[in-house]
DNA sequence: AATGAAATGATATGTTGTAACGTCGGGCGG
DNA sequence: CCGCCCGACGTTACAACATATCATTTCATT
């Protein structure tokens, strides 16, 4: 079973945004308005969402095209600073629920409904980085994604 | 530490194309001259391949263009019948080194130099199928890999 | 205001993946 | 042998994802 000693806020709507935002200036980073845009349009969706989704509500929500450009920049830019993270297996981006607290993550992505969860277990991402050191890889990032079907689309 | 009862070759080679043909014909399919060649093409990389390279080569030795739908095509019949992996994190695939037989796939991508191993540890993807289950998900492809730096590029 | 750094815009292009439909050739019933 | 069907492959077009390059804006600092 899973067990990590510390305890979560899960963050939702302008808690949320608030977090990253705090999280974000903290790393010494700004929060500008496109910024929050982006991440705001990001939280909206439970789903993965593409750059091209992103940009395409950002660009409505703005009234301007934005290019899908800009908002590659700044998912990365998330991405390096927790905010949000990648789901490679979908090509996609997820806001994270507790910004500036530093997981392997793990997701379970729906291929009926495309929803996906994120689970923590340090212990079981900790043994997969075991593994590959054992393997003589130095670990850097570990990516853990379960392709599968949801309990509502069961 | 991985245990697995079972044994494996690691085929190489002549061989490995032999063991992907039986596997293939064994479920029911046809080992075409295209199929070979572009397995031969797969198993000549040690780095995950991306269907456009294979098609550049392929079309190489076959002195006609060979598009990367066709590829596609074939590298997704031999997804489903374990002859390849796919890695997600790089849109990539590898060839299988012992098909038909099943496994969750770990892989071990270097960012350095780019080349990819695998290894097999059902324990640890057990527990990522357990996980998922625990919450409520029904897994079907665990997608586990890890992104970092190889033994020699350390 | 002038400067310089960071953020964003604009444009182009590269890479990955799929859809739709046509053609070829081998097996099979007639 | 003939016509038919079906699986494999070809061709073209396009959709989706991602990055490169350079210009412009913004804004804190001087």
């Amino acid at each position: 079973m899973a067990t990590h000693a510390h305890h979560h806020h899960e963050h939702h709507g302008h808690d949320l945004a608030d977090a990253a935002k705090s999280a974000l200036t903290a790393a010494g980073e700004q929060w500008t308005d496109m910024r929050a845009d982006i991440f705001a349009v990001l939280a909206t969706f439970d789903k993965p969402a593409s750059a091209y989704d992103i940009a395409d509500l950002v660009s409505q929500k703005r009234g301007k095209r934005v290019a899908p450009n800009s908002v590659y920049r700044i998912l990365d830019l998330f991405v390096s600073n927790n905010l949000a993270s990648r789901v490679e297996s979908a090509n996609a981006y997820l806001a994270n629920a507790h910004p500036g607290c530093l997981h392997d993550c793990i997701f379970l992505i729906c291929d009926t409904c495309g929803s996906a969860t994120h689970i923590d277990d340090d212990s079981l991402t900790g043994n997969v980085r075991k593994a590959a050191e054992a393997a003589g890889f130095h670990a850097v990032r570990p990516v853990v994604e379960v392709r599968g079907t949801c309990a509502d689309c069961d």
